[in-house]
RNA sequence: GCGCCCGUAGCUCAGCUGGAUAGAGCAAUUGGCUUCGAACCAAUAGGUCGGGAGUUCGAAUCUCUCCGGGCGCACCA
């Protein structure tokens, strides 16, 4: 509805200066700071005043005078030294939300989009630098499908990696674990697997530390791993798949769900590489080194990927080392060319899990399958990947660059984001030993290696706790299946909530007391005005009186009368704009756009809460246009909940 | 050394493509529960937007420079 006014005045200002001034002007539209400016400002006389060499006044003067009525507009007036602003007709725009006019937007035609995250080595469990990575990916998933566009989400599995090497390595060599014994480890309920790992893997890492010659059982594990036979690749094999269900058990707590894991064991298997190296090749995207430092390497030249700055030897970026072995960035390159369907290859896959609401999640083998849907060939990639990895993000791009795919290098997004870290308070209470210099910093920075960190489902269990007090507290007569239900529901909004505040380019540090507030700018802040709506509509059923029929009892008139009380208009305003938050989220890359969009509708909701108590409201026509607010209020913000991943629960 | 990011209220952060009096939350002080349940609301106080220069009708926002902090720059991923 918003976005249609919009494009209305828009085209008919532009329209009006085209004529009246015979100059081509995009107009575009502003929010006024103030809400007694109007709905919408016009800046263009600014603009216009250079081109016309004319006072910007005296130009929106003229517009607002010559300008031919536009539907939906009630009044424009000329304010400050060159503004136009606009004040949208308020009864016809409140009949307009409640007839449902807002035309379903078009649905995205630009091909699908493929959103790669969380990608946690499987060899330790998440923290909660994945969890920002999983949310922060999973809420831009649910914000383009929320726009119309056609998504597939991936979860790369470095199952062959140095990591899970680590840490077949210290089953093997600090346990003196069997296959057998491991297998054992993975089936006890009394200590999950992943925190087994991550213990390992950090006892791994120090052993090597103390020990350097024991990193040779790195090699011998990669090696074996990369053949795929002998003990260390059952081990690998084993550790990776029951790492990686942990995963994606806990990221379901919160709501996170996946299409497709593609692992790197089949990227190995499937000659992905060798063909990409084919390509690479033949295209002179990399050259052979026969002298100098990178002597036997294949090289990909500086000049290819640094317009600037420092180039030659050192800046070469080193493709498939003189051992013959490719390195993570070669095989990266070859999973975008498949994402972009340009290795012309793909997968097997076959059923890894099916979620309880019968979604499917599919798993990447090298082993010809039948009926299986496909993958990759997308349109545009976004990888979620902390903004440490830019650089080699900057080489995959480069990569596909060199082999002439300018396009597909432009659309490979690296959608980067800072990374948590630990507030010092939150260190001390963890009992962490801190250096000198990791005391005079701000934070501290998590390391899986050293097994420093603050674990996922720790976390979201300690959240869940705390929220259970607050309800039993609340509802002590209610059934405990049931306040453990919204005890969680709450502790994933808090969650949720949390991690998509802050902007992608912002540090967090992460700090017990804040992220396990409910109070304030929170999830559960936004959740409660939810649930508040929904009590007062509750309430009326128990009264025994039906949900008025709002179309028959609210027109244009009423709705002027009503929306005359400039709070109100306020409020509806706000929650007209779903979808123009949604966009502008999308356009800028930021869901901390649309977190804080739902905060502000929550914000002015329990504003309206106190001011109007719509029940005890005496005057028909006023108490119908209440209770229509708080309905529209729920569904604006339900939707809005939707795409952050959080929901509203039953009570509070 | 080179590259990227950050510096806004005591603390944690917003501020969309430069625009009209710089905004939230927390913390502080004060007031509000007669159930549409206070996980809330209202009010007060708190800012030379790191410093300086420039661009222009206009700069927290763009450019340059300096200061302070973070992260990258492996034959690890």
């Amino acid at each position: 509805m918003f976005q249609q006014i919009e494009k209305s005045i828009a085209a008919a200002v532009a329209a009006h200066i085209q004529i009246r001034y015979g100059v081509d002007f995009p107009v575009l539209l502003e929010q006024p700071k103030q809400t007694d400016f109007g709905e919408i400002a016009i800046p263009v006389a600014f603009q216009l005043a250079k081109q016309l060499k004319k006072a910007p006044r005296a130009i929106a003067q003229e517009l607002v005078a010559e300008l031919p009525p536009i539907a939906g507009v009630s009044g424009l007036e000329v304010a400050g030294n060159g503004y136009i602003n606009v004040r949208l007709d308020r009864g016809l725009y409140a009949a307009g939300l409640l007839s449902g006019d807002a035309a379903a937007s078009a649905p995205d035609t630009a091909g699908k989009i493929i959103v790669e995250h969380t990608n946690i080595n499987p060899n330790k469990a998440a923290h909660i630098g994945h969890l920002r990575n999983a949310i922060l990916g999973d809420t831009f998933v649910r914000m383009l499908r929320a726009m119309g566009t056609e998504v597939e989400v991936q979860n790369y599995i470095d199952n062959t990696g140095v990591q899970v090497a680590d840490v077949v390595a210290g089953f093997q060599h600090l346990e003196h674990k069997t296959p057998a014994d491991v297998a054992a480890l993975i089936a006890n309920p009394g200590r999950p697997f992943d925190y087994y790992c991550w213990d390992l893997y950090a006892r791994v890492s120090s052993y090597y530390d103390g020990h350097p010659e024991a990193k040779q059982w790195r090699a011998e594990t990669l090696h074996a791993i990369e053949a795929n036979q002998g003990v260390e690749a059952e081990l690998a094999h084993m550790v990776a798949d029951a790492v990686v269900r942990a995963h994606i058990a806990t990221m379901l707590r919160l709501g996170v769900v996946y299409d497709v894991l593609p692992r790197e064991s089949e990227i190995l298997h499937l000659q992905f590489w060798a063909t990409a190296f084919e390509q690479l090749k033949e295209r002179r995207a990399i050259h052979f080194e026969t002298e100098g430092k990178n002597a036997g390497c294949w090289v990909m030249h500086a000049e290819a990927f640094l317009d600037s700055g420092a180039t030659g030897e050192e800046a070469d970026k080193i493709i498939v080392r003189s051992n013959g072995i490719v390195t993570y960035v070669g095989k990266d390159i070859a999973y975008q060319l498949w994402k972009f369907g340009l290795l012309g290859k793909d997968f097997y896959y076959r059923e890894w899990v099916v979620y309880p609401n019968g979604h499917r999640l599919w798993v990447t083998t090298d082993q010809p399958q039948t009926a299986t849907p496909r993958f990759g060939s997308a349109a545009r990639v976004f990888n979620v990947i902390d903004s440490r990895q830019a650089y080699l993000q900057y080489v995959v791009a480069a990569g596909l660059r060199a082999l002439g795919y300018t396009k597909e290098a432009d659309r490979s997004i690296h959608f980067s984001y800072e990374m948590v870290a630990l507030s010092p308070r939150t260190c001390v209470e963890m009992g962490i030993e801190l250096s000198e210099a990791d005391q005079r910093k701000p934070y501290v920075e998590v390391s899986g290696r050293k097994g420093l960190g603050v674990k996922a489902d720790d976390l979201i269990d300690k959240l869940i706790e705390n929220a259970l007090r607050e309800v039993d507290a609340r509802h002590p007569e209610d059934p405990e299946e049931k306040r453990r239900e919204v005890a969680t529901q709450i502790a994933v909004g808090a969650l949720r909530y949390f991690m998509l505040k802050f902007t992608r380019n912002s540090v967090i540090a992460f700090d017990f007391q804040e992220a396990l507030s409910f109070e304030g700018e929170t999830g559960p802040y936004v959740q409660y005005a939810a649930v508040r709506a929904r009590n007062i509509l509750r309430k009326l059923a128990d009264r025994g009186l039906a949900l008025p029929d709002f179309r028959s009892a609210l027109g244009r008139e009423a709705f002027a009368r009503q929306l005359a009380q400039e709070d109100l208009w306020q409020l509806l305003l706000a929650l007209s704009k779903v979808d123009v938050a949604i966009a502008r989220a999308v356009d800028s890359g930021e869901p901390a756009h649309v977190a804080r969009y739902a905060f502000q509708l929550a914000q002015s909701f329990n504003n309206f809460y106190h001011g109007y108590p719509v029940l005890a409201e005496q005057d028909p026509e006023k108490r119908v246009f209440l209770l229509w607010m708080c309905d529209y209020f729920r569904s604006q913000l339900d939707r809005t909940l939707a795409v952050l991943g959080i929901e509203a629960p039953e009570y509070m």
